[in-house]
DNA sequence: CAACCATCTTCTGTA
DNA sequence: AAGATGGTTG
């Protein structure tokens, strides 16, 4: 223990060594945190105190599962695993496994997320009624969601005038009813949405003191990391269960608060010292992450907020180089802009890809980037966006593990039951909801006894329902013995998902097969990584837990060198070599619906202040003068951002050229409109002969080379393939339908189709945005 | 009941 | 621009 003591500055030591007690450490952005809190623990077991004893809450698994493994790194493996340690979700989900019975709810409740809740939303809004533009989901989903995150429940909310009056306000009176019906339907279902998680973990430990004293008294010693992320349900419950030995250790750095539009609280982390008695506060301010100019300048950024606390961040790396900035015409420059960038770095500094992140404020930025990566062949990978889990195709087999997991999960069955088509229809499915209502029975108790029911179904929808039943039914027998593996691969067989996704022949479905392939393999793994639990059914309801409480932030798989794109709240805790800010544009960063109020804005410079200081080497900062959203181009100015750095750290890098150019006469500002007019690269196939008329020249279209397949398969899948040439009597090749040749070419722009005549398989019509066609003569 | 087409929405962020 | 939703038709 004292050689890793010493590996620590004096700031950092004395939190480390601090026992008991009540304390926070205010931690600057690169300051060792995490080294801290490891340490910490680590210290902590060193002085006797039973690693089952030891609650740490991360914001992320990934965090929980690095800090695992570096505390592991000190105590040992064995030691190390006895630690509760992971996501305030996922703590409180498998305490909920627990003791969920309390409160009515089944051991193997289900966990909706953001997508099974606004479905049901979205069908109780429908089954009441309601005008669906006033009662949006979205705005319902979320209205409902800040009520659970500040433990305002239905009996709350009725005895609230102000919140009733409030929605009655934005025309929506009937709000309360909603949240209702809500919370019974996901209670009947067995079903516990993400706010649920923490919601009923607080009803748990409030109306169970037997609950709370077991485990107040099993988590003696309380460390949350983020502390400045945390929502009112959140603190209460670290209230709740540091009340008894008060030593409850928090990390965080109020200036680094980004998640105020989900619930989270600010305050918690401001006022933590008057919630404690004899609170010690600690401040590591060192940085070791990043040079002087970029320290600086986040600090001059962050200066402009009225609403933090003292503290003074600085290093003693190197000066560095100034932060650049760079100004271009169009999103489409500055994705080259930084293309080019990168590919020089590679060139000239041997850097590697992984040494730079493109970082920017919403997930529809990417694309520009992706398509400017992919011409330059810089290997990229997206986090975030829409994850593995939630793909259409995942979420369809995963419904059916559900469903055998917990019948009652009325989101599940409702994905199932005619997916694929098995002749049950809406008018069939509206009918078993109202039927399931009016009995109080889930809709699978009512298929059950669907003979014995008074229900307007005929005969042979019965029959359908019946057949449906035994299926599952059939599964459930087999998940009494067999593992989740085995299991999974039966289902995606004999429910005909597999079929479904080969049926259309499009290299969509293809990808989607690719997808379940993927899933079972993630399956397998995981059963293989739980073979010593040997309880089968167990490790099915456990990997759908891992799964409903996965980000793709999690899922890295530190495979092969590449470039990270994500949005700034994903990169919050990561650090890059050369980092790239993007899009640094008014009503884009800061974001136009931010700008409202001052809370606001100052979140949008925390999150400003967040991208700044994930680059330990070099920051580039980028902006556009007109950029596409909405699929309009609109003209936008630098932001304000720019301007709040002190103009020492910066240099302004933008060409001389491409300042003077005049923007009408520029080719490039209409290079993502036309795809025949040549981009920054030119295509590198020509199969244009000679002598074509410019009425061919519309023909003309991309086809990838085998190499860009691949890559394009691993990426998202879309692809950009205008510019490359291909014409009719091409001998094609695809991945399904082997050769064929091409008949026809219609439609323009990203619409372009062709007719081919495949030897097996007949005449396709394939979209070229999407097909991967390889010319073979 | 399924397939197809037209229209509408959404383009903050997440466990 | 892309997906979701809804309406119409077979």
């Amino acid at each position: 223990m004292e050689k890793y003591l010493s590996q620590l500055n004096e700031a950092q030591l004395a939190p480390t060594i601090q026992k008991d007690g009540p304390m926070i450490v205010i931690a600057g952005a690169g300051s060792g945190k995490t080294r801290v809190l490891t340490y910490r623990i680590a210290y902590l077991m060193s002085q006797g105190v039973d690693s089952f004893n030891i609650l740490a809450l991360t914001f992320t698994n990934k965090a929980a599962k690095e800090m695992k493994g570096r505390i592991a790194d000190i105590v040992g493996d064995g030691e190390a695993k006895n630690l509760w340690m992971g996501t305030f979700h996922s703590v409180f989900a498998k305490i909920l496994r627990f003791e969920g019975h309390h409160l009515g709810f089944p051991s193997n409740f289900t966990i909706y997320d953001t997508q099974d809740s606004q479905k049901l939303m979205g069908s109780i809004i429908k089954e009441k009624g309601l005008d669906k533009d006033i009662y949006k989901t979205k705005q319902v989903y979320s209205r409902i969601s800040s009520y659970k995150n500040s433990l305002i429940t239905v009996k709350a909310y009725f005895n609230n005038p102000e919140l009733m009056e409030a929605d009655a306000m934005a025309r929506r009176p009937r709000m309360g009813e909603i949240y209702q019906e809500y919370v019974d339907r996901c209670f009947k279902a067995g079903a516990m949405d993400f706010d649920d998680l923490l919601l009923r973990t607080n009803e748990l430990l409030t109306r169970f003191p037997n609950v709370l004293a077991q485990y107040q008294n099993k988590f003696r010693y309380i460390l949350v990391d983020e502390y400045q992320d945390t929502n009112h349900s959140q603190y209460l419950i670290v209230r709740a269960l540091a009340d008894r030995f008060q030593n409850i250790c928090v990390v965080g750095d109020d200036a680094q608060s980004i998640y105020a539009f989900r619930g989270a609280n600010i305050n918690n982390i401001l006022n933590f010292q008057k919630d404690y008695d004899d609170v010690k506060l600690y401040r590591l301010e060192q940085n070791y992450r990043s040079t002087q100019n970029i320290v600086n300048a986040a600090n001059s950024v962050i200066e402009h907020n009225q609403t933090k606390l003292d503290k003074e961040v600085w290093t003693a790396n190197d000066e560095g180089e100034k932060i650049k900035v760079h100004r271009s015409l169009t999103d489409g420059d500055e994705g080259r802009f930084v293309a080019s960038t990168i590919w020089e770095g590679k060139m000239q500094n041997q850097l590697k890809n992984s040494d730079f992140a493109i970082l920017y404020r919403t997930n529809a930025q990417s694309r520009s980037i992706e398509d400017a990566l992919r011409k330059r062949d810089i290997p990229y990978r997206i986090y975030g966006g829409l994850s593995f889990y939630q793909r259409k195709e995942i979420k369809d087999v995963t419904a059916y593990l559900r469903l055998i997991l917990n019948p009652a999960d009325e989101e599940a069955l409702k994905r199932v039951i005619n997916y694929p088509g098995r002749g049950i229809g809406q008018t069939t499915i509206d009918r078993l909801v109202v039927a399931a209502n009016g009995y109080g029975k889930t809709i699978f108790e009512v298929l059950e006894n669907i003979d014995k029911v008074d229900i307007n179904i005929n005969g042979g929808a019965k029959n359908k329902l019946k057949d449906f039943v035994t299926l599952i039914k059939s599964y459930q027998v087999m998940n009494q013995t067999a593992n989740a593996f085995d299991l999974a691969e039966h289902v995606t067989k004999t429910s005909g998902l597999i079929r479904e996704f080969n049926k259309d022949g499009t290299p969509e479905g293809v990808t989607r097969l690719e997808n379940v392939e993927e899933l079972l393999n993630g399956i397998k793994d995981f059963v293989e990584g739980q073979l010593e639990l040997a309880d089968a059914s167990d490790s099915l309801a456990e990997f759908l837990e891992d799964v409903a409480l996965a980000t793709d932030l999690d899922a890295d798989k530190g495979d092969e060198d590449h470039v990270a794109l994500m949005t700034i709240h994903l990169a919050k805790g990561l650090e890059f070599n050369n980092v790239f800010i993007v899009g640094l544009e008014e009503d884009l960063f800061p974001s136009a619906m931010s700008m409202n109020t001052r809370s606001e804005l100052e979140e949008e410079r925390r999150l400003f202040y967040v991208a700044l200081t994930r680059a330990e080497k070099k920051a580039y900062l980028t902006y556009a003068l007109s950029r596409y959203r909405w699929g309009k181009l609109v003209d936008s100015e630098p932001s304000r951002f720019i301007e709040e750095i002190d103009d020492e750290y910066l240099d302004i890098i933008t060409p001389i050229e491409e300042r003077r150019i005049n923007p009408m006469l520029s080719a490039d500002i209409f290079g993502d409109v036309n795809p025949n007019k040549i981009r920054y690269k030119p295509a590198k196939q020509v199969v244009l002969k000679k002598g074509n008329t410019a009425k061919k020249e519309v023909e003309k279209f991309q086809v990838t080379t085998p190499k860009n397949l691949k890559k394009v398969t691993n990426t998202n899948g879309n692809t950009n393939l205008f510019d490359s040439k291909l014409v009719v009597g091409n001998v094609v090749k695809h991945i399904r339908f082997g050769t064929g040749e091409v008949l026809k070419i219609e439609g323009a722009g990203a619409d372009i189709k062709a007719e081919i005549n495949f030897q097996h398989g007949g005449v396709k019509k394939l979209l070229l945005r999407f097909a991967k066609l390889e010319v073979v003569g």
